[in-house]
DNA sequence: ATGGCTTCTCGTAGAAGA
């Protein structure tokens, strides 16, 4: 089995990148996806489900929207967060081959004396008590997605420069601890890895020709999940195609 | 250097992303 994350930012302009992505990794699940920017009404379920895919989605105009495309189908479909009134579309789970999996697009906060701020803790609060309960449910569970935060200064390119941002905040890195207490796992760093992997890179000052990224989209695994995880990688390739998502998938594997 | 790119909108400039 595979789970990958990939904020595509715009499916109606990545759409056919996704399609073939998913076309040569065969192997592949489940894709979660995050920042659709696509209301229901216009999501491209038809095109999706002629591939030979199931899909869940919920999204809104023009920001943020979730989306799961499975080769297996998707069970007890869950929409945006239970315990946290949001007309912001950031959630979306299903139960795929036994496996609950939970995509999440996790609030930016734009910086720390932006009033998304306080938003960005308070959402990151009512998803760490929603995934709590929903670990008792589900031993094996996946929560993957564009967390916005960078864990650690190794996942920036220059942590000088990043220092008293967003993205890389204690009560931001705090709360990614917490979602690692509840008993989840950061897949990426159960394997030897690259220095300076990045799953995110600025469109602007060439930032992917410089490397200059962070790594904020994870795999978190439950540990049922996380002993049976033989490898989890960073996909640059769509990264260096013409007119790509800022972000890369990430990609866990794990063993029957 | 408070920009730099890319996306979106009851659009053609401004907001947001990270």
């Amino acid at each position: 089995m595979q789970i990958a994350t990939w904020n595509v930012n715009s499916l109606k302009v990545r759409l056919p990148q996704v399609l073939e992505w998913l076309a040569g990794r065969p192997e592949l699940t489940v894709l979660a996806l995050q920042e659709t920017k696509l209301e229901d009404h216009a999501f491209p379920k038809a095109e999706i489900e002629a591939a030979g895919f199931h899909v869940a989605y919920v999204g809104q105009k023009t920001y943020n929207g979730v989306a799961l495309i499975s080769r297996a189908p998707l069970l007890d479909v869950q929409y945006n967060l239970p315990n946290y009134e949001d007309p912001q579309k950031r959630v979306i789970a299903a139960t795929v081959d036994g496996v609950r999996v939970i995509g999440a697009y996790v609030v930016n906060g734009q910086a720390l004396d932006s009033e998304k701020y306080p938003y960005k803790l308070a959402w990151l609060d009512a998803l760490i008590a929603w995934v709590g309960e929903q670990l008792q449910q589900h031993g094996k569970l996946a929560l993957v997605g564009d967390f916005n935060i960078a864990p650690e200064d190794r996942d920036v390119h220059d942590p000088a420069k990043w220092a008293g941002d967003v993205l890389v905040s204690p009560p931001e890195r705090e709360r990614f601890q917490q979602l690692l207490d509840l008993g989840l796992v950061d897949s990426f760093r159960l394997f030897e890895q690259a220095e300076k992997s990045f799953t995110w890179w600025d469109y602007r000052m060439m930032g992917f020709r410089r490397n200059a990224g962070l790594r904020i989209d994870h795999v978190l695994l439950s540990r049922p999940l996380a002993e049976r995880c033989t490898a989890c990688e960073v996909d640059k390739e769509p990264r260096r195609v013409e007119r790509p998502s800022d972000h890369a998938p990430v990609i866990a594997t794990l063993a029957e």
